[in-house]
DNA sequence: TATTGTTATACTCTATAACTATA
DNA sequence: TATAGTTATAGAGTATAACAATA
C-alpha cells in the first residue's frame, strides 16, 4: 500500500513538475524571439547558427539532423544565413557534401545567439542560490537518466 | 569577499540550471510536435484548443493575446480547427466579438491534447520520486516569484 | 545504385495594411 | 471615430517528390 501511495505520488510530481516546466518554456519563447528579431534572426536561422563552432564547419546533413528537420529545408535556412554573410557553403572531401562554415560575422553573431539563449528568465534569476543549484543538479541528473 | 562569491556563483548557477532547462526543452519539442501529428494538430491549433475551456468559449482577440500573435493569425487558426468541427465561432453581444466554442469532437481532441503536453518526457519521469517533488516546488516557486 | 544537396510544390504560421461591420 | 474580425499580401518554415552531381 504505501509503495502504491508512493508510486503514484511519483508520477504525480513529475507531471505537475513538467506541466510548470511546460508554463515557464513557453512563457520565455516569446522572448527569446524579441531578442532573436534583435539581430534578424529567425528561431531555425539561430538554432543553426548555434551548432556551428567557429572552427569545425559542419555538413548540412548534420544541420538537418540537429534540426530535425528535412534537409530540403537546410537549403533554404542557409541561403538565408549566406545571404547575410553569417556562413559559406564549403565543398568536403567527398563533393556530394557541403559544409556550412561560419565567417567571422558569422561568429559575432553567434555569440549574441548564445547570449540571449543563456541568459536565465527572471523567474529563475530571482530564485535564491540554494534552489538554483539544485535546479541545476536536478536538470543535469534528469538529462543523465535519459537523452532527451 | 565572501558575498561577492556567492552572488557571482549564484548567476552562474541561474545559467547553468538555464542551459539545461533548454536542452531539456528542445529535446521535447519534437516529441511534442509528433503526438501532435497523430491528431493532425499543429502546435498553434493545439495551444488554441487548449485555451478553450468547454464551458467558457473565448473571444478571438484574447486567443490572438495568449497565442502571443497578430490577430488576423488568428482567422485562419479557428478557420482550420472549425472546418475539422472542433469549434464553433459564436456571435457575442457587442456583434463585432465573435467567441470561439469546442465542439464536442473538439474537447475530446482537446483531452488528447492536454494529455500530451502533460505527458512528462523519460528525463523526468525517470528521476527518484524526491527529485521530481524538489524540481516541482522549485518551479513552483520560480513561477511566483515571476510571472514568466 | 545509393547519397547529398537542390528545386518544385503545397501548406501553415507570421506580420502589416487595408477593409467590413459594428459600436 | 474606434474596435473586432477579415482579407490580401509577402516572407519563412515545414514536408514530399523529383532531380543533378557525385560516389
Amino acid at each position: 500500500m504505501a509503495s502504491m501511495a508512493t508510486a503514484a505520488s511519483s508520477t504525480e510530481a513529475a507531471r505537475e513538475a513538467w506541466a510548470l516546466f511546460f508554463e515557464l518554456g513557453l512563457a520565455n519563447r516569446a522572448r527569446l524571439v524579441e531578442a532573436l528579431e534583435e539581430v534578424g534572426l529567425t528561431f531555425p536561422q539561430a538554432h543553426a547558427l548555434k551548432l556551428l563552432d567557429p572552427d569545425r564547419p559542419l555538413p548540412m546533413s548534420e544541420i538537418a539532423e540537429r534540426l530535425v528537420c528535412d534537409a530540403s529545408n537546410v537549403t533554404g535556412i542557409a541561403d538565408r544565413l549566406e545571404a547575410r554573410g553569417l556562413v559559406e557553403r564549403r565543398a568536403g572531401d567527398d563533393r556530394r557534401v557541403k559544409a556550412l562554415a561560419l565567417t567571422a560575422k558569422g561568429a559575432e553573431i553567434r555569440n549574441h545567439v548564445i547570449e540571449s539563449m543563456r541568459r536565465p528568465p527572471a523567474a529563475i534569476a530571482a530564485l535564491p542560490a540554494e534552489e538554483q543549484r539544485a535546479l541545476r543538479d536536478i536538470l543535469r541528473h534528469a538529462l543523465e537518466l535519459a537523452p532527451g
